[in-house]
DNA sequence: ACTTGACCTTCCTATCGTTAGAAGGTTTAC
DNA sequence: GTAAACCTTCTAACGATAGGAAGGTCAAGT
């Protein structure tokens, strides 16, 4: 068995590609690589799953400090389960709120667009909104 | 009745501070502003409604090209309301697809996070989660 | 041994919308 | 006459990703 991986390898084991592990290693989100002679990066088995974690956080939409937080929390044998729970609370409420607000776009879009008969017609209750008179 | 305003004066007026004023110029949302002799901008009222219409538009998550296709329909005295309103619907459908991508990341989350005793013991369900163990 | 092609390296650029700063010129008011 | 408030342009940062250019390295086939 062969242990060593170069990054064009570990970005297929691990579904990030090679652009975003060098980016990840720039800003100190996973570790420098060891480097073979000819300055090509090195990884073991142990860096797939470093990765895999990062990827399936970010799927989780957590943002890049959230993970260091999270990744340094995974890291750590005595940390304790109520701290990952709150930080993963935390981001569901940030969520939340986002979502929040694009459904109150969407409501106020669908709303417009149903005043709208959408014909060949040049009065436009959507623009009209925009424009601000507010003679909706 | 002065009808010449500065940068500075529109902002206030229109709510959209200078900086992004200047923003918009250079990206051609908004057309290049007369100049003083000093070379500072110079505006009309009419200019208070255009950023205002941008400014509608952004809080409804419009991005700035599809603001920029908006003016030209807002400016248009022949568009069809039809255009208009379908544009509207593309971006609400763009809206739901974002929203629904974050509620289900948010759904796995609550998921994870009710499984997650939170307390003081380091074994925990979300990071297990994360690395991918899928002993859920 | 030599070439080819796949792979790697660093560095630069762009995206999107906004904010911030620096360094300097203009206007207004006291 | 000077200070304060305002304006100008240029530069760069944010977060995460993508693309390219120019060049070095490795493995295979001939």
């Amino acid at each position: 068995m062969m242990s060593t991986l170069t990054i064009g390898q570990l970005a297929k084991a691990s579904g990030i590609n090679a652009k975003m592990i060098r980016y990840y290693e720039s800003i100190a989100l996973i570790p420098q690589a060891q480097r073979s002679e000819g300055n090509y990066r090195l990884y073991q088995n142990n860096d797939i799953h470093r990765l895999r974690f990062i990827q399936r956080a970010r799927k989780l939409g957590f943002g890049i400090e959230q993970i260091r937080v999270l990744m340094a929390l995974w890291q750590d044998q005595e940390r304790s389960s109520s701290e990952v729970k709150a930080l993963a609370l935390a981001h569901v409420d940030e969520l939340k709120a986002r979502i929040a607000e694009m459904q109150s776009m969407v409501s106020a879009l669908e709303d417009l667009a149903c005043k709208c008969h959408g014909d060949d017609r040049p009065d436009c209750p959507i623009l009209e909104s925009l424009t601000g008179r507010e003679a909706v």
